[in-house]
DNA sequence: TTGAAAGCGATACCAC
DNA sequence: GTGGTATCGCTTTCAA
């Protein structure tokens, strides 16, 4: 049988709550008899305190849960995501907290995974409306924090994010200030399925995804103001947030008569594929097509990407300090972070 | 105070194990009394099995801990680590368990970390040998499986790796069989410090980390065996294994004379970085200048890049595998998969 | 089917 | 400083 506590104990001769103070207490006992039991333990190879245990006991864990969801390597790959992530780590590792990620599949086990979560909260990113998780996760009455997103089922809910819709309107009026007639909108999720693809104005009535659906809000905002009607504009849906399939939307918007003039996309990395679709064609960004991206991630400004900064970093951080160490008034569980229009050489004039 | 299993019983005016069986056995109640203990548990706010309680009884929690050296982000994104997370994750999501991604900053709570994680394993990979967490990863008497390194402290320690030495060694009479006498060497980790500089090869004969170590033992066998002394062997650490850091250690090696013919570097992340260095030269890879990568990641095969193919998808899942299935026999539980030399453009004959 | 009782392995609290 | 006792919340026999 493995030694507990208990074991050590007996062997020692002391109470287990002694061996329990050598452990977690180092100043409630003399070094000597702390020594003997310390060596004891490793005599009789007992591996310390049992983490399980302990968390039960104490009622908090030392960890929280990341729900996202798509597959770890794809969330990890993307750039905005990383740095969220490095936000969320960072605050963490601060408060000697793991970060237990949660692979969500698509089947039952979705929620069993989150039920049996060893967790003393969840953090929520980049979780569409529709994944079942979100009902999983209420039901587990932890404290939440959600980025990117109003949980409006659960009003109590913590929340770090920005305002999506008022960072498209803004770059959408950067866009119709140059005069752009012909847009396109690029971005994942417009549908569920994963294919790239212009969509009808119509089905994006009711766009399933929280981020995509203000963002396209924003830019419609924008367009609309400035007499563009919104059924001109040719949205594409990505099969997914990745340079290439940026490339591949943008051709629906450049390979047609009359080319679009602007593209705007929902990430820089979906940008990013829409310039070398450009470059391919000898099209020059902000010239004869005008790009605008979404995050300032670090190839951005390379690129010289016209694009939304959004502070991926610090919303990491405050995601993490809102689930380790919650603010005392409600109010300031609610955060919205500024975002900022950088423009860059790949937005300018439509060409006549 | 937050209801319990009790809480429901009482309520209900049934025991407790009925109320677990409700949840856990759904098939050892009528459909009616399960109904109606989960209508119950609802009205009272109860959260479900408390997972912590449960993982102590049942003595298995649904996690495994993954440790490695660097920050969160920086792990993820590197391509060849993500694709080695991708193996352990799927393998995870096959058996419903969790990843639980541990911060390792480099204070006393590096242990406090490993000490507290509520796992049933450990996947170590990319740990250098000299961090802390060696030691109390060890003292938690948990199944370990390291990827990319024999533990030869544990001895019954699963393993999977490859034979990193054999694998430079091709590489590297490729090199010398294609006449190159003036050859850099550039990896990571050379020296413990994160700086990008050259490092006499004196400080190289003892090598922190195990991979670059490896790697480096191979190169040095073929060169040997061609004649080429150790000591003419330019060796240039990189800061950090990204491409950035892979240029900046090229142009030690490309602006001396004589300038290096042939560059290997132990990840295809820095070798790529060295093609961006040609690039800014005006220097053709394999013809100007030849250049082994390692890994064979995506971007690899568009770059031209010769480099050593290893299965790291497949190594995430047999880690994955081994910890999660671990095999009935000893033997199964070291596993070395092939390395692939996979010749491109970057090689070529050396110049006269 | 359902229930009673016995742990799982530790920590908190309060005497001593 | 040290030891007893209750308890954290659940699952698991084993009887009924």
């Amino acid at each position: 049988m493995r030694p507990t506590l208990q074991t050590v104990a007996d062997v020692v001769g002391v109470s287990r709550s002694t061996v329990s103070n050598a452990y977690s207490k180092p100043d409630q006992l003399s070094p000597e008899l702390r020594e003997r039991i310390l060596d004891t333990a490793r005599d009789l190879g007992y591996a310390g305190p049992n983490p399980a245990a302990r968390s039960l006991r104490k009622g908090r864990v030392g960890a929280i849960g990341i729900l996202f969801s798509a597959t770890l390597s794809y969330a990890f790959t993307d750039p905005y995501a990383v740095q969220f992530l490095r936000g969320v780590a960072e605050m963490a590792e601060r408060h000697e907290t793991g970060l237990l990620l949660m692979p969500l599949s698509d089947g039952d086990s979705v929620s069993a995974a989150v039920d049996n979560a060893v967790v003393d909260g969840f953090c929520i990113y980049c979780l569409p409306d529709w994944h079942a998780s979100w009902d999983a996760v209420r039901a587990r009455n932890l404290p939440i924090v959600v980025a990117e997103r109003r949980d409006e089922g659960h009003p109590d809910a913590r929340y770090v994010g920005i305002d999506e819709a008022a960072a498209t309107r803004n770059a959408g009026r950067h866009i119709t200030g140059f005069g752009h007639r012909q847009v396109a909108l690029i971005a994942d999720w417009i549908i569920t399925e994963r294919e790239t693809r212009p969509v009808a104005v119509g089905e994006v009535a009711e766009l399933p995804y929280y981020v995509t659906r203000e963002r396209f809000a924003g830019y419609r905002d924008a367009l609309t103001e400035a007499g563009i009607d919104w059924s001109d504009v040719l949205t594409i849906n990505a099969a997914q947030n990745s340079r290439a399939a940026g490339a591949e939307a943008a051709a629906y918007a450049l390979d047609r008569s009359p080319r679009a003039t602007a593209i705007m996309a929902v990430s820089d990395q979906l940008a990013l594929g829409v310039l070398d679709a450009l470059a391919e064609r000898g099209l020059q960004p902000g010239r004869d097509v005008s790009v605008v991206g979404f995050d300032d991630i670090a190839d951005a400004a390379g690129a010289r990407l016209t694009t939304i900064s959004q502070p991926a970093l610090e919303k990491g951080r405050i995601a993490g300090g809102l689930l380790l160490d919650p603010p005392d008034d409600p109010a300031e569980g609610r955060v919205v972070l500024p975002t900022r229009l950088v423009v860059r050489a790949s937005t300018g004039p439509a060409p006549h």
